[in-house]
RNA sequence: UGGGGAGUCGCCAAGCUGGUUAAGGCAGCGGAUUUUGAUUCCGCCAUACGAGGGUUCGAAUCCUUCCUCCCCAGCCA
């Protein structure tokens, strides 16, 4: 690599959080901490040997949705950040609300993760998949110790009161009646709402922290609600399940986890954060005088906030996406369209032109747009270097080479790359009928056009120069074959087939040779910048070509593609052989993006 | 009007412990190569860092006032 280019590459991936991340690892402030293989309190880490991990960071999604662009920013960013600083990256499932997570979302949410090209595996052979169900019963024991160092109560309003009671954005909140309960009678109330002596909403846990605080989030906030349902893992163990606040910090601190990287909506959270895995840490004297150790290991883990992903013509909110589907504004989940991973997969886009769009855009607090474009940029970037060229006829129209004897067939070489000569030629079929594009042929040409229309010359290309001769066209005056004549001394790879100059070059198939099949066409789903931005109605912003089914013409090659190969078609764009749809010998493909045109626009 | 954040080229984004001409990418514009109007390559592309004051020999970087945008009042995450 050239050193500007290197150069470049350095600079731009620096960042805030790897200059955070490094400024730590230089002052060895996690150098001390201790793991014994899995999380845990600092009371079963004493003879713990040191972390092997520089850093532990950790992606923690809810398992309720798919996982989406936004998602794969931040895939990249926790795992990146680990294997780029001698760290380890878990996978945390954030499966505190038994009323919104399945089993299904977890088994898709680590495909995601894996076809991304991670591992949650580190070098010691942990697996560090972990799920914040697993820290229950931790989370219940460090509440009952914070109801007995006098940071939690039990409350007995109801969610409407206590709103009422939170105050507003400008003035304090009141006390709860409840607030001064002793600890005696929350521990009692406590231990009756995991037993299941209450309905749902009955009770609440709250951090007793200050009801006057400008920090919304501090107005002592829940800790523990009930909820009779059954969880994704735990069944019918619980019967009340920590908020998101409670059991987020301790989860971090429990893990090991140095760098916990979350997204800006939750700047106002950090105070919480710290509120709790401080308490908890704190070592604590009694009324009995005696000194009770801190439970989690210190340095607590800190909490550093990025800005999610924006992209134009793309809405990422889950809200949004679980429309899109159940109204069958698309087909599915993993229709290529959707913004989703398991979308992305199938519309052709790769792990690697993630990679790069992730390093493209950078990691920063300000809340910013990127263009869709780019996405789809990097992925032709990776595919232009990976994808085999292919010929196939979208729009096909015959061209007939008045000239060339009916019956005689000849063979044609065409590069797999054109920038790579390693991956050889593949044969293609010349007859005296071909298919080409509808628009590579013009009665009258406009200004620029420098394709087929009478009297031009173009090359076929990997064949002959012909010049046209005319067309045909039916009572509506629509084009049904284009004639010409070759030129027999012209043919590629033949000594003198250059001496005629000619500016156009377009594809061809033998048409006796093609294969027809079906191929989509997949646009942008949305047909502004913001979908919905104001008070637009999303829907109603919905672009409506953003798929088209056609019928085209292939090279004999393509009938054996199998599914999820991906290729170049020739001056259309990249397409990849659908997962799900493609039967044995008969592809249907999906194309990924088109080609960059400077003649179009 | 309370609290928390952010504002550097059309879109991103370095730089922000003050020091010659403000990285880089994408887009755009020129040009070269090219049997993809693709790719690749070369060149151009912010006297300017939201605005105004101030400190300083010197400020995007420090101080100050103001402006704009985003987030927060779930027993969601």
């Amino acid at each position: 690599m050239s050193s500007p280019a290197k150069k470049h590459q350095e600079a731009s991936l620096s960042n805030f959080i790897r200059q955070i991340v490094e400024a730590d690892l230089m002052a060895g402030k996690y150098a001390k901490r201790r793991w014994k293989g899995k999380p845990g309190s600092v009371l079963s880490l004493d003879n713990a040997p040191p972390d092997p991990a520089k850093i532990r960071t950790r992606f923690p999604p809810e398992p309720n949705g798919y996982l989406h662009y936004g998602h794969a920013k931040s895939i990249l960013l926790n795992f990146g950040l680990a294997r780029d600083y001698g760290g380890v990256c878990h996978l945390r499932f954030d499966d505190t609300n038994p009323a919104k997570e399945e089993t299904e979302y977890v088994d898709s949410i680590r495909d995601a993760v894996k076809w991304l090209g991670f591992s949650w595996d580190d070098p010691g052979g942990n697996k560090n998949e972990y799920y914040a169900s697993d820290y229950f019963e931790y989370l219940y024991q460090f509440a009952e110790e914070l109801i007995r160092r006098g940071y939690a109560y039990v409350d007995s309003l109801n969610a409407e009161q206590m709103r009422m009671l939170r105050g507003t954005l400008h003035e304090a909140g009141k006390n709860s009646p409840y607030r001064e309960r002793s600890v005696e009678e929350n521990h009692k109330l406590f231990r009756e709402m995991r037993q299941g002596k209450f309905a749902d909403g009955e009770h609440v846990l709250r951090a007793k922290i200050g009801m006057a605080s400008p920090n919304i989030n501090l107005r002592d906030p829940a800790m523990y609600r009930i909820r009779h349902a059954a969880h994704h893992r735990t069944g019918e163990n619980w019967c009340i399940y920590p908020t998101y606040d409670w059991a987020h910090g301790v989860s971090d601190a429990l893990e090991n986890i140095t760098h916990s990287i979350c997204t800006l909506e939750f700047e106002d959270h950090r105070p919480l954060y710290e509120w709790f895995n401080e308490r908890l840490a704190e070592d604590w004297t009694g009324y009995d005088a005696v000194r009770r150790p801190g439970l989690l290991q210190r340095p607590l883990p800190q909490q550093i906030e990025f800005a999610r992903l924006n992209l134009t013509y793309v809405v990422l909110s889950k809200r949004k996406l679980i429309q899109l589907v159940e109204e069958k504004h698309v087909d599915g989940w993993d229709d290529p369209r959707m913004p989703t991973l398991v979308g992305a997969r199938r519309r052709g886009f790769t792990p690697e032109g993630f990679r790069l769009f992730a390093e493209r855009i950078g990691v920063s607090k300000a809340d910013s747009w990127i263009e869709f474009s780019i996405l789809e940029d990097c992925m032709r970037e990776h595919l232009n270097d990976v994808a085999p060229r292919r010929i196939a006829v979208l729009d096909p129209v015959k061209l007939v080479i008045d000239n060339y004897p009916e019956g005689k067939e000849e063979e044609c070489e065409a590069p797999n790359h054109p920038q790579k000569p390693e991956w050889a030629k593949r044969k293609l079929p010349f007859s005296r009928e071909l298919w080409i594009e509808r628009e590579d042929f013009m009665e009258a040409p406009s200004k620029g056009y420098f394709r087929l229309f009478p009297g031009n010359k173009v090359r076929l290309r990997y064949g002959y120069v012909v010049e046209c001769a005319g067309c045909d066209k039916d009572a509506g005056g629509r084009v049904t074959a284009v004639h010409c004549k070759y030129d027999p001394g012209t043919k590629s790879g033949t000594p003198g087939a250059e001496t005629v100059k000619v500016k156009g070059n377009i594809h061809w198939l033998s048409a006796k040779h093609s294969r027809p099949a079906e191929v989509r066409l997949y646009d942008r789903l949305f047909r502004v910048p913001h979908p919905g931005a104001g008070d637009a109605d999303f829907l109603k912003e919905l672009n409506p070509d953003s798929k088209k089914v056609i019928s085209a013409q292939l090279e004999p090659a393509l009938e054996e593609a199998k599914p999820e190969e991906q290729f170049q078609f020739e001056r259309h764009g990249y397409f990849i052989a659908d997962s799900v749809d493609s039967g044995r010998g008969a592809p249907k493909f999906n194309r990924t993006a088109t080609l960059r045109d400077s003649w179009h626009k």
